[in-house]
DNA sequence: GCATAAAACAATCGACCGTTCTTTTCTTAT
DNA sequence: ATAAGAAAAGAACGGTCGATTGTTTTATGC
């Protein structure tokens, strides 16, 4: 036996990708292995190397993906956003419906970083902070006009992605809250800690 | 050449207990060997085992020993705090000023909760819930009062744990602002968010 | 100062790790 | 129909892992 039938090459990468996902937010990356990650995909472990170049080059795949999925999503969402109270709510109802929806994704890239060879190190964390960048500039913007009282742009910035990002550490869609609850409540939460004028 | 001149076991399981949560800081519990840490703390690997029963007892050992000390300083530090408002500003500025202080013991724990084995995952959580407990049961308080404009206490909680704890996360203590400054900001931006009026 | 316990050593275990290589089978384009 | 290439199986590799054992050396209480 060897090649089994109906098995594609697309197919099974996706599957990879989605399964290294599950993995390594359960055991984590250097805590996942790759004998576990073909079993799970249905392959021998060997067979892993006609897709991936090494277990490192996955983690990175993973990573570059997720954030390129997740920047042009903001794009898409702030397009068209009016002044910075609007920019701000938008940014916020953004983040927290994409952490729920990609719960997984996320906690692997924020956990995982340290994960990753400083080569390609450099390269993610400079994708997160162009993220960062974005609320940042939200926040300036609303400074300037006196919309917003911010003591510290980036440091106000982080705290506000910390909090939202908590998020996939603890929610369960069964809960209390569904998605547009959560994301209201975190809205209200971030304009009021900005002082700005709710919507 | 066996044990050698100076040695004795309650310094060497402190040396132990230290180094261990530096390399977990820097690689994660799977991603450090016992090797590395033998060798950090100057001692053949073996060793180890007349200090700790297994890697997963010293990692279990790091989480009992912070969260003991994370409670026992909330107590001293909110003792005689008076009414909501003051002690949540009390309470973040507590939170903030031990995550900045113990960044590593934070960031290990707050990360690495999924290494531990069920048994003992189940009796860590129990504690961090008791700490997030008391958060809620002051928001609780401000919110039966008329203090605090809060929609749902725990999911509160939760955002204000996230705001905060993901200081240990980027924090520098040679950066921009100092302790009382981060402090002073968050505790701003928190009373603001659920509407207190500030001190 | 001697007996005992504590702490370090060296050596080793079996298991599992990521990775490579060869062989076989399936798919697809001609 | 067939050749070529892709994708799978499967065996094997050198290393490293956490953990155990038996021995030797040091510290300490009587």
């Amino acid at each position: 036996m060897a090649r089994t039938i109906g098995s594609s090459g697309a197919k099974t990468m996706e599957a990879i990708s989605s399964a290294g996902l599950d993995l390594i937010f359960e055991f984590g990356y250097e805590g996942m292995s790759l004998r576990q990650l073909a079993a799970r995909v249905g392959i021998r472990q060997g067979s892993l190397y006609n897709h991936i170049q090494s277990k490192q080059d996955l983690l990175l795949h993973l990573y570059d993906r997720h954030m390129r999925m997740l920047h042009a999503a903001l794009d898409t969402a702030l397009t068209g956003a009016g002044p910075p109270a609007e920019q701000l709510a938008t940014f916020v109802d953004f983040h927290v419906s994409y952490h729920v929806q990609r719960k997984r994704e996320v906690f692997v890239v924020n956990s995982e970083l340290r994960s990753l060879e400083p080569a390609n190190y450099g390269r993610a964390t400079e994708l997160r902070r162009q993220y960062e960048r974005r609320l940042i500039d939200i926040l300036d913007g609303g400074a300037a006009d006196g919309t917003f009282e911010i003591a510290d742009a980036p440091v106000t910035a982080y705290g506000i992605l910390g909090m939202l990002s908590g998020i996939c550490t603890w929610y369960d869609p069964r809960g209390r809250l569904d998605r547009a609850a959560l994301s209201a409540l975190y809205v209200d939460m971030v304009l009021k800690s900005v002082r700005a004028v709710s919507r």
